[in-house]
DNA sequence: ACTTGGCACTCCGTCCGTGCGAGTGCCAGT
DNA sequence: ACTGGCACTCGCACGGACGGAGTGCCAAGT
């Protein structure tokens, strides 16, 4: 009926204003700012219905709504339009990425456009290294009992290990365990590598087992730790902009949050490239970040997702606008990781 | 005379009582706490002087008084005693850099370590890679007219790039290549490479001239570039501790200063290994830092200087303190670079 | 020449009472 | 089912009073 609908439409009234005014609606305002078509005082009725239902709440007796987490859930659920990026926000988004010269580089850029985007504290995912194939692997002898590994993967990224050999290196061993461990390796996705070491081992020649027994020892080590995984985190300054109302208690754990990463980075874990994902306040179980949002979305090829990226806030955010640039800084870091 | 060294006396007095306590400290409070042997009414005519010398001052008439930055200074200069790190402190820096993988994990670790020795932000300066030798340069070819070049330093600093080659490169023209560059690049500080191209174009064979002059390009504009240098921050958490009361209007400014990092890298460029920097407040001389206090030290052997690394905090900081553990992590960061 | 106790003064922070404004819930009327 | 009216409730901003901490100065003591 077309009560439920104007229902809605006073919720979604309701979102809007406060997140662009952050003070608690009142009825007579939102009859005001939006053509409801109906007075003040049906808006109260509604809103007292919408209160008993949990989508919003007062902070004191006698002012005005403010939205829940249910509130916003709701509203991201069925009541936003996606909101197309300006031109001028899509020429931003070229000018920052375009002239990139690494993975390292390129991350950088991309943290600190969507936190001026978005203008709230971004976070971007290092490919993940399980999902990314190898590109090269290079042997390096740094002294007699000592080699330096390092790995390229097909993103750009690089990990190096220093791995303590059991005997003295034989000269001329070190090229040939090169040459041994890019046929063995190369174009192998990371997760699937440790499958490859056993055939590996049997097939190389004798004088060379030890080597590449203790050279993927340390690179299935390097593989399987997902911790190593590393997030860039960046904006965090526009934590201090909402004037501290924006974060009930202090923005304290939530900056300890971020570096911690490892939070992050469970979140992070389950995005993928087709969907933005929003958290709302409470939905994100961690204490630290029971008092924000966030907005995630991986970012690579549409077959295979590297990793993830995204922003975290306050609940009262602006989500249609954010997810908009979410998702357009994905898209484009994919394309330009993917042709790389 | 006497009559000096007791007003110095008094000037510690204030600065370590303002320090812990965090409130402005007056004569009364000053006779109980500290013995110096004379009675309020004394050390009220010492703390006058004090203050038209401008070492400390009142934020209102009658109340008690705030250290300035003039008077840190002198404090720093002249008053403050080296304060051994206890044993505990003294273990967790062994513990907490033992065991790093890589220089990135060093890195890593060391700020996070600093963070929670001196509970302010931490930041660490990757080692410049001017003063850093070549240990190894690696080539790979991932298209027709694209090579992958990798550079390794002796502190374990990796940088990659894409080169772009005016054609296609002839088989077997890579390895020659890698030969070629290692054998006139390696053990070579990045800082005099650039004087080693021409002789290397002269000697070259012809065949592989315009493959060394783009791979030699491409190297020195990584080098010359010294805001690559970058810097890793850590702590920001403790930010949000001192109750906003310890960073005049917000600390926003700072958080920024901290993403951009050129700011912090110019002042660390400054360090050399030996003598811990100790800025305070106004004499940072940029806008953002004014009201903070910085404490840097160089790391790295004693012949040279690697980076530089430290924390920044309020000028309201125990100084004494945190030069002793900046001091200290500095020396073993950089034991642990000398020997890998 | 310094130090000390006393004393008057200044000023900040807090508390309390008031008034105002915004917003609500309810009710009667259309 | 919607609307206008009305009484009610709070939160907040303003303003005056109060207490306390700390100072500067002066006269007296060593």
């Amino acid at each position: 009926m077309a009560h439920d609908e104007r229902r809605l439409e006073v919720l979604r009234a309701v979102v809007q204003d406060f997140v662009s005014t952050n003070d608690p609606v009142g009825s007579k305002a939102l009859a005001e700012r939006h053509d409801l078509g109906v007075s003040p005082a049906t808006i109260r009725n509604d809103m007292a219905v919408l209160e008993e239902q949990g989508y919003i709440t007062q902070p004191h007796t006698s002012a005005g709504r403010v939205p829940t987490d249910k509130g916003y859930r709701l509203f991201v659920d069925r009541l936003s339009a996606v909101k197309p990026l300006s031109p001028a926000e899509r020429r931003a988004i070229e000018r920052f990425l375009d002239g990139a010269v690494d993975l390292h580089d390129v991350l950088g850029r991309t943290v600190r456009l969507l936190a001026q985007l978005t203008r709230q504290v971004a976070v971007v995912q290092y490919p993940t290294l399980s999902r990314s194939a190898v590109r090269h692997l290079e042997v390096v002898q740094v002294a007699s009992g000592r080699l330096l590994v390092v790995l390229i993967t097909d993103t750009g990224r690089v990990e190096q290990r220093v791995v303590e050999c059991p005997a003295d290196v034989e000269p001329g061993a070190v090229p040939e365990l090169r040459t041994l461990l890019n046929s063995a390796f190369a174009g192998v996705k990371l997760g699937e590598a440790g499958d490859k070491v056993p055939g590996l081992l049997e097939t190389a020649p004798p004088h060379l087992r030890s080597l590449v027994a203790a050279v993927s020892a340390t690179l299935m080590e390097t593989l399987v730790e997902p911790s190593e995984d590393r997030l860039v985190v960046g904006g965090t300054a526009n934590l201090a902009r909402g004037s501290a109302m924006d974060f009930p208690g202090t923005m304290r754990p939530l900056l300890e949050a971020l570096e911690e990463q490892v939070v992050v980075l469970r979140l992070m874990s389950e995005v993928d490239a087709s969907t933005v994902l929003v958290r709302i306040g409470e939905e994100n179980a961690h204490e630290a970040l029971s008092g924000a949002s966030l907005v995630t979305v991986g970012y690579g090829s549409a077959d295979r997702a590297l990793g993830g990226l995204g922003i975290v806030g306050p609940t009262r955010m602006d989500y249609p606008g954010n997810m908009a640039a979410v998702r357009a800084v994905a898209r484009y870091v994919g394309h330009l990781l993917a042709e790389s």
